[in-house]
DNA sequence: GCCTGGCACTCAGCGCGCGCGAGTGCCAGC
DNA sequence: GCTGGCACTCGCGCGCGCTGAGTGCCAGGC
């Protein structure tokens, strides 16, 4: 186990590191952090924090930066999340509270993500699966052919048209939707398989085929549309992310092109916390100098969705995880209302 | 008025350029091309071509490359555009044939042209004004809210929620859709205002209130989602677009994150034919050093909305001008299909 | 036992000078 | 008007030595 102090130097190596981005050296240590300590003593210190693999040299005769398994221990145990102050979180209301549709909200999280954390911020839209059903509503646009549409809690609607295996009455019609509503209306989309799983047999012989058919394409409207959209977004900060970056830099745009890759990203998030995945413990290869911060969020106390950013390893991880927290916070309360 | 054998030189230089990244000097000009004069001429022909602006030495002692003026002359008058080969056909029908709906079509196709072109590709969905109404359903979700979806030809489907002043019962709802639809069914959007015009006056006192609720609904929808979308990809290609890139590849990713940058980009080109806009010809200042190569497109005879792709002057013109018009075809093809 | 000041050592980065060679402009001759 | 020849330019790459931040180690002190 590392002293106390010990574990103070390896903050210290941190913090600086994250601000100047260059090697920190022991002199340079005791000069910007009362450790009380002379730099011969921190560099006891550093040779141990390196041998323990928290810090290394990226070559003789420099100093030192922290490895993953520091910026590891860093985020675990010795930085905290830093709360916005009162003007961010203002302006973090006054940037998503004029947001008009789902499409709106998102684009503006993204926006607001990028520009707090001058990171690459990444949005997924709110998921059906965990979502609830607020409406089903059928429309007959031709006597064979019936448009379905559906409504979710977080106000996202989906329709599809439905070719029936014949003509199909208003009244039938009526009596689905009817029907249909009372059945799911309210309830998760998880379940609706097994609540309409009998429907058909309320019906007459001639339109189970046609209630069929709708059920089927409303089933699979849930299982295509739970494929998973999202928007990304502050990819110029990527310009940021270091010197070295013409190789650094396009393995990540390529997996920032690659919905699946981040959609994984999001996903190890679990449920309630914030994630934090540091350089190599991310599985994308062209991640590997990159760290993710994510957390889920939602209309009510249960995650539908998740956000993060991406960024170097070499991250301001406290204000970036206090950022994200609080924008996660603030478009659940705003998907809760709308 | 340059002669003959100096467009030929200057093509030669551009195309070289293009080939190896590298100032082109005379002697290697007279190697790899059958000019069937000796270097010393090419030299007296290229002194006339850097007086005149169409190309430029990076310092003295080393090979021209070409300016901006002489890219422009290049692509009007020197190069034609370079059909795609039959595979190359094969190969982006093949693509784009298993595309499901209207997001399909346009994730696919911005993905094809980044693939083919290997540069960043931008393309504009299908544009409400100048698409034309397919249906539109109007649906009571409860006594004084109504539901109002809109289909166009060419797959896209907008709804808005409408509070309606007071309750409206179902047989004034469905003789608004019926007068609706009997009006507006296959006009352009553009048209619709008009058309409705006096559509309240057919009804009882009671309902014109709500009725023009509706109508005003139905044509803020136009208005606010003639805001256009756009899907860009291919920015891992923007790391190939120099050595330099640290300067050169930040102020393009943040000309691409704004939309509008984007849509006066494409909306540059003038309706029917290619445009092709080299370095400076941009308005916008981060993509001086870029060219635009962009097109219309549509399900019919019209264009309805633009693609094109984004990538450094020293591009293959020709090669890129085939894709792009290629892919354009097909996909106004496959949206008049469905 | 832990901390400290001192000291010798290492080595990346930087600036300098130099030679190479591709490329140029000019000119006299055909 | 084209050509070969020739002197000139200058960016690039290479090797060199210096500088200074930073290190590891050690002997002495609290």
């Amino acid at each position: 186990m590392l002293s106390e102090r010990r574990l103070e130097v390896l903050r210290a190596i941190v913090q600086d590191y994250v601000g100047t981005e260059e090697p920190v050296g022991s002199k340079a240590l005791t000069e910007r952090h009362r450790l009380g300590v002379s730099p011969a003593t921190v560099r006891n210190d550093m040779a141990v924090l390196e041998d323990e693999g928290y810090i290394a040299q990226p070559h003789t005769s420099a100093g030192r930066i922290p490895t993953d398994k520091g910026y590891r221990l860093f985020v675990d145990k010795l930085a905290g999340i830093k709360p916005m102050t009162a003007p961010e979180k203002r302006a973090i209301h006054h940037f998503l509270d004029g947001a008009v549709d789902l499409d709106d909200v998102v684009g503006r999280t993204v926006r607001l993500l990028a520009q707090l954390t001058r990171q690459v911020a990444v949005v997924q839209y709110p998921s059906l699966t965990r979502s609830t059903v607020r409406h089903v509503e059928l429309l007959s646009l031709a006597p064979a052919r019936v448009m379905l549409v559906l409504i979710t809690d977080t106000g996202r609607v989906e329709q599809r048209m439905v070719d029936c295996p014949a003509p199909f009455g208003e009244a039938s019609l009526a009596d689905l939707r009817a029907r249909l509503n009372s059945r799911i209306a309210g309830r998760r989309f998880a379940d609706v398989p097994q609540l309409v799983q009998d429907l058909p047999d309320a019906f007459e012989a001639e339109d189970r085929g046609t209630v069929a058919t709708v059920l089927s394409t409303l089933l699979e409207t849930l299982v295509e549309e739970t494929e998973e959209r999202l928007m990304i977004g502050g990819t110029a900060n990527l310009t940021r992310f270091g010197h070295d970056f013409p190789l650094t830099i396009r393995p990540v745009l390529e997996a920032l092109e690659e919905q699946v890759v981040l959609l994984k990203l999001l996903g190890e998030v679990n449920d309630s916390g914030m994630a934090v995945r540091i350089g190599h413990e991310n599985a994308h290869e062209g991640l590997n100098s990159t760290s993710v911060v994510s957390v889920g969020y939602g209309s009510g106390g249960e995650a539908v969705a998740k956000l993060g950013v991406v960024g170097p390893t070499r991250m301001d991880y406290p204000g970036t995880m206090g950022a994200v927290r609080a924008v996660a916070r603030y478009v659940g309360q705003i998907l809760a209302e709308s």
